[in-house]
DNA sequence: ACGCAAAAAGTGATCGTTCACTATAGTCCT
DNA sequence: AGGACTATAGTGAACGATCACTTTTTGCGT
């Protein structure tokens, strides 16, 4: 029934003062800035807040302040693995002195939108970086009150794109196959609500296109290992690729299972290329070529960027590539009849 | 030099009552339970809200009230994919009304301790939900005024150990092993520092033991698929394993390869078992034998006992298993001669 | 010794809400 | 019709810290 309630009440800046016989003022200037107290005051204060184990409470603070120090990274539930983009994010917020809580917000743009404007009022947060695009409508309302930076890799109609969209790696991939020899293509893409998933299929056609190779077409995912293996069935039997370029590894290891399904040999007779660097990949067999994504880094320069708007700085440039191809045994020279075929 | 600045000041709780002509307390009761207010003024309440957009201010809330309604996760950084884990947390705690921020902790027990002792005393959360152990030191300090939860599943020399720890899928699945005809095991461990890498060591040699299998012993990994490898070449020619236990996915990816890379073929020669159920398990060849883990459940579990805990109410038992075996291609019947073996 | 500026410390107000009371209006019973 | 209740609304203080001032102390030159 009590429990909890033992504790005893949390010493306050007052009790500190009282205890080192000066004002709370002063307490208050030893915690903020390091400066302008005599040493013989400054020692007392410092003693009075060891004894009592004194530590200021944030949210007083934020209240006279108006500054919590506090950002939330507002994402989508369950997106793919979003651990390491926090992981750098957090990391920058904190070099700067800021907290950082993730909030996730399930459901739709809708309801994530709405979720978003909740945070964004409810003073708690100086700034929002949200992984996650809202709708336009919200938008407006939102920069008023608090800086928020959209940084979004998924996207439903909407406009701006994030990094995690940018596929040229995929341009460099089909280059460097198509220097192998390759001439065959096919392409087994994302989920089509997801802008990654457009630009990675986008870059596909084009790049084929451009080098004049021939395309089999694409088949429409949905990120999954089965449509991988479903991508492979679905091929008439008198049109066999020489490589396929899939849209992330699972899908690439369901290619690597259909294609052993019709006896094509990886990469004998196909080559087939990933994305993600999924751990695993490393160890089967064949081992999967992917591009490895530096999360790390995207979370962290999407925070410098809310940081600055935050700062009024000016974000500094960064152009250093993100992503590193990454090529293992799934990938190999065509096999020799292939450049015989019409 | 102005841009978010241009904001104008967030209305209060007193704009909104000036606006509607009544006093603030009147406001703050329409804010907290929609009772006691005569029609007509709930009307002109209501309408003063929509009309300035108002929302009340959560920091100034809560200091009055002295409860934040906000709840932290703090989780080891980079831990193995902690997102569902945290989906199922959060989802318990908002339908319980409180907000979660995850923070993430980086470092080794110490500056974790550290991190954990700051945020409770921050006056910012009410509850703590610590994924990860702290030190035990810390520990008498802490719980004197907020109701930290800590549920590791890693651990360094700590008492509890968490549900992650339950390694009884281990002994189902060695027992079905033997139940095929298999004889000889082999245990490639995780890294020893986490509880449940000792755990599940722990099972395997005891059920090993108590069903009179033959054990080739136990290779103390790492986690990484190149422990699954190293171990596997760390065999004598003569020793054979007819089955490996795995510690993980990745470890088994790693076995896989090295019994391929020493002319095994798996399940022919080896059967192999892994633990998580890692996305590409299922399209490998062979597929992967795996537990799965819900994790949604564990950390939904976890949460209800931070709020029970701080609500002083029982947390419902329930006793739902975690884990699901799932049996696929790596696993099978032992090679025929394997059973002549002295 | 004196004046005067700089350094050090203190005072009262304030941030936006809610709590514990008090005051007023409306309702019902005998 | 008076009194006792209940429903509704208002008042002042308080949560814990910092801000903008004011006051006191110290240091220094002449």
């Amino acid at each position: 029934m009590d429990g909890a309630d033992t504790a005893r009440r949390r010493p306050t800046i007052t009790d500190v003062a009282r205890l080192a016989e000066v004002s709370p003022q002063t307490v208050s200037r030893y915690l903020r800035f390091n400066g302008g107290l005599k040493p013989a005051t400054l020692e007392r204060v410092e003693k009075a807040i060891r004894e009592l184990d004194y530590r200021p409470n944030l949210v007083a603070r934020s209240m006279r302040t108006q500054k919590t120090g506090r950002l939330a990274i507002l994402m989508p539930a369950m997106a793919f693995n979003p651990s390491r983009m926090l992981a750098g994010a957090s990391a920058t917020a904190q070099a700067s002195g800021y907290f950082v809580d993730v909030v996730s917000a399930g459901g739709g743009v809708r309801p994530r939108s709405e979720r978003l404007l909740e945070l964004a009022d409810s003073g708690q947060y100086e700034g929002i970086l949200s992984l996650a695009p809202v709708l336009p409508s919200m938008e407006n309302k939102l920069h008023q009150r608090t800086t928020v930076v959209i940084s979004a890799d998924f996207d439903d109609e909407m406009r701006g794109i994030g990094e995690l969209a940018d596929a040229t790696p995929i341009v460099r991939m089909i280059e460097h196959l198509v220097a192998l020899g390759h001439s065959r293509f096919f392409h087994v893409a994302g989920d089509g609500h997801f802008a990654s998933a457009r630009a990675r299929r986008q870059s596909y056609l084009d790049t084929v296109e451009r080098l004049g190779a021939e395309s089999l077409g694409v088949f429409d995912g949905d990120w999954s290992g089965e449509s991988g293996i479903e991508a492979i069935r679905s091929l008439p039997s008198d049109a066999r690729p020489t490589a396929v370029i899939a849209a992330n590894d699972l899908v690439a290891a369901g290619v690597v299972r259909g294609a052993r399904e019709r006896g094509w040999d990886v990469p004998g007779d196909v080559s087939v290329t990933g994305w993600d660097n999924v751990g695993v990949g490393q160890f089967m067999t064949p081992s999967l070529t992917t591009v490895d994504v530096d999360l790390e880094r995207l979370g962290s320069k999407a925070m410098a960027k809310l940081i600055a708007g935050l700062t009024n700085t000016a974000p500094e440039p960064n152009d250093v590539s993100l992503f590193r191809i990454i090529w293992r045994e799934s990938t190999a020279e065509p096999p020799p009849g292939s450049r015989l075929a019409p």
